[in-house]
RNA sequence: GCCUGCUUAGCUCAGCUGGAUAGAGCAACUGCCUUCUAAGCAGUGGGUCAGAGGUUCGAAUCCUCUAGCGGGUACCA
């Protein structure tokens, strides 16, 4: 907002010069506070076109800015930077405004889009394990962002619950020893039995065809076999809710991938009408023009369909029965060949709406941290998040809390640790997964932000009980930072300039689907905060007027901290 | 082979469509708890942005090449 109200301002004086161009207006915050607080280039990427010098364009359009009273100053500097500062009286009714705002500031889009997120999709009868969590954290906090942003963003999870597998599963369920008490434990021992069949499959390969037998008596819905894989997936279901619930991670639908099952077959028949694919090999081949991928297969020689298949099926779902204005599907990024294949097919198949596909890293695992399926060795989530809860109860042991005050506030900071480092990183990089970096608890990490959080309502709190008789809603925001100001006016003034740019952090972090950016700018915001905590003691102030403004400034960083660790899916405390 | 990604401080990572002196955290060192919560604050040290060219007023960022590491590449997802 305070970005839109400067970049406006540029741009009228900008229209107001012959052959200039806004379109590539860009209004930064300044790197160091003495080129003021805002600066902007125009003036250098003009110099070319207007063939003048850059430093002479600055001059002009800093003239012409002069007269604005949004600015308090506006300074040119070599080699044609435009330097702005703005007024506080412009600060103070931005600061107003975001109070009252009931979207904190953020903008809301005007055309209600739907955006369908595809996120987590772990496996039936897999253990969710701390690699699974990427998919899972990062898809939740972009459904928030959208959210926020005033989209309709529906969160879908395309659970792995068909496939070759069941046919082990069903197989070595029926032949293999495991404790007949199923609902027990269950999962593990769904895994342990696939686990012991891929072992002595190796030995004795008649064992895939018995497999394969299974397979084929539950693709036609034959007793028991029927029966059991829904068993499967319910019994995985419930143990993977116990963990979103844990990660406070909803979904609006599970739509896995056997609920596509009925439309495979016309997804084929679609292509082959449409002669996009062919026959190759006895199986249903697309081939791409100027082979620009490798050939996709959408059905094998045995009949049966593949991942590529039921993601096509899932396209047109998506687009014929939810009126779908965008797809974003997160997943590890050794799958994009497989998305940009669908994605073209999609197209040729006449697709009428966005897919996207955000790719993150892959976690690997430092020294000492193994991370293996078939040694057993995996680091199961629920194991992660009890670790982390673990560690934030010792932090707080001694303090003066209840037993069940302590509990919940190791689970809020413990959970929030564990969502925090992973977003706090670009998801496009691989992620190292150390003990030592999950289960930080200082610096630049969750209980950082939540305890600015903490800290500022702990002074709201006392504020009321000191001053009874204040009414904060006839306060004020009363910033009066000028030039060379004290070091308090001036972390003052750059914390509030900070909390205005927070509708800006949340588009940013949409536009380019990464969380980290929202982490970014909460870790700077706490971080302005702590140093004005440090400084400028509120209760202490002795203007009624002044600690009025500076209590609503404490007030209004909380909210946007409660509001953005919000949308990374991160709870706060009132006390920690 | 072909396609694709990565390489920034001792470690783990930021760095937006090119902008002013490349930033954090951890680790190390120095101060600060009778004052709104020290899970904190203030400060010090630490860099050939893998290497070489190029594009231009200006490059960690864009282009080309080289080296090292990773991922993908027809019946898995």
């Amino acid at each position: 907002m305070i970005l839109d109200l400067i970049h406006n301002e540029v741009k009228k004086a900008l229209t107001q010069i012959e052959n200039t161009d806004s379109s590539k207006l860009d209004i930064v915050v300044a790197t160091n506070n003495k080129f003021g607080d805002f600066q902007t280039n125009v003036a250098l990427q003009h110099a070319k076109i207007l063939r003048k010098k850059p430093l002479d364009i600055a001059q002009d359009i800093a003239d012409r800015l002069q007269s604005s009273p949004l600015f308090s100053k506006v300074e040119i500097a070599n080699p044609g930077f435009i330097n702005i500062s703005i007024d506080t009286q412009t600060i103070n009714s931005l600061l107003t405004d975001m109070s009252s705002c009931q979207y904190n500031g953020i903008s809301q889009t005007k055309s209600n889009e739907t955006i369908i997120i595809d996120y987590s999709s772990p496996n039936v009868a897999k253990t969710m394990h701390v690699a699974h969590l990427r998919s899972t954290i990062i898809g939740d906090a972009l459904k928030r962002i959208y959210k926020a942003c005033g989209y309709n963003a529906l969160g879908d999870n395309h659970i792995g619950d068909w496939g070759t597998q069941f046919g082990k599963i069903l197989y070595a369920y029926k032949n293999f020893e495991h404790p007949t008490d199923i609902e027990k434990d269950s999962v593990a021992m769904l895994e342990k039995i696939y686990q012991e069949f891929t072992q002595k499959a190796e030995e004795d390969s008649t064992l895939d065809d018995y497999a394969r037998q299974e397979l084929v008596s539950l693709q036609k819905k034959e007793e028991p076999n029927y029966s059991l894989w829904k068993k499967f997936i319910s019994i995985s279901l419930k143990e993977f809710h116990r963990v979103y619930k844990r990660l406070d991670i909803t979904f609006d639908m599970e739509n896995g991938e056997s609920f596509y099952n009925d439309n495979l077959q016309g997804i084929i028949d679609q292509l082959q009408s449409k002669k996009l694919c062919q026959e190759s090999k006895g199986a249903q081949v697309v081939f791409f023009e100027d082979d620009k991928y490798p050939p996709c297969l959408v059905q094998k020689n045995d009949g049966s369909f593949l991942y590529a298949t039921t993601d096509l099926a899932t396209v047109f779902h998506r687009q014929n029965k939810l009126n779908a204005n965008k797809a974003i599907y997160v997943t590890d990024n050794r799958q994009k060949l497989h998305f940009q294949q669908f994605f073209h097919i999609s197209e040729l198949m006449g697709k009428d709406y966005e897919l996207e596909h955000v790719m993150f890293g892959l976690m690997k695992f430092g020294e000492g941290t193994v991370m293996s399926t078939r040694k057993g060795a995996v680091i199961s989530l629920q194991f992660l998040l009890d670790e982390a809860e673990k560690r934030a109860f010792d932090v707080i042991l001694d303090r003066d809390y209840s037993e069940e005050e302590k509990k919940e506030i190791a689970r809020v900071v413990g959970i929030g640790a564990i969502k925090y480092q992973d977003l706090s990183q670009n998801p496009m990089t691989d992620i190292t997964f150390t003990w030592e970096k999950a289960l930080n608890l200082e610096g630049n990490s969750a209980p950082y932000l939540q305890y600015a959080y903490a800290r500022a309502q702990s002074i709201h709190r006392k504020f009321v009980e000191t001053f009874p008789d204040h009414d904060l809603k006839s306060s004020k925001y009363c910033i009066d930072f000028v030039d060379g100001g004290s070091s308090k006016e001036t972390i003052e003034k750059e914390l509030a300039l900070h909390i205005l740019m927070y509708g800006h952090a949340v588009h940013h972090a949409k536009n380019q689907n990464k969380p980290n950016l929202i982490a970014d700018y909460l870790y700077q915001l706490s971080s302005k905060f702590s140093s004005f905590y440090n400084q400028v003691p509120i209760l202490k102030e002795e203007s009624q007027s002044k600690r009025g403004s500076l209590i609503l400034l404490s007030d209004l960083c909380a909210k946007t901290l409660k509001d953005g660790l919000n949308l990374l899916g991160i709870e706060t405390l009132e006390r920690m």
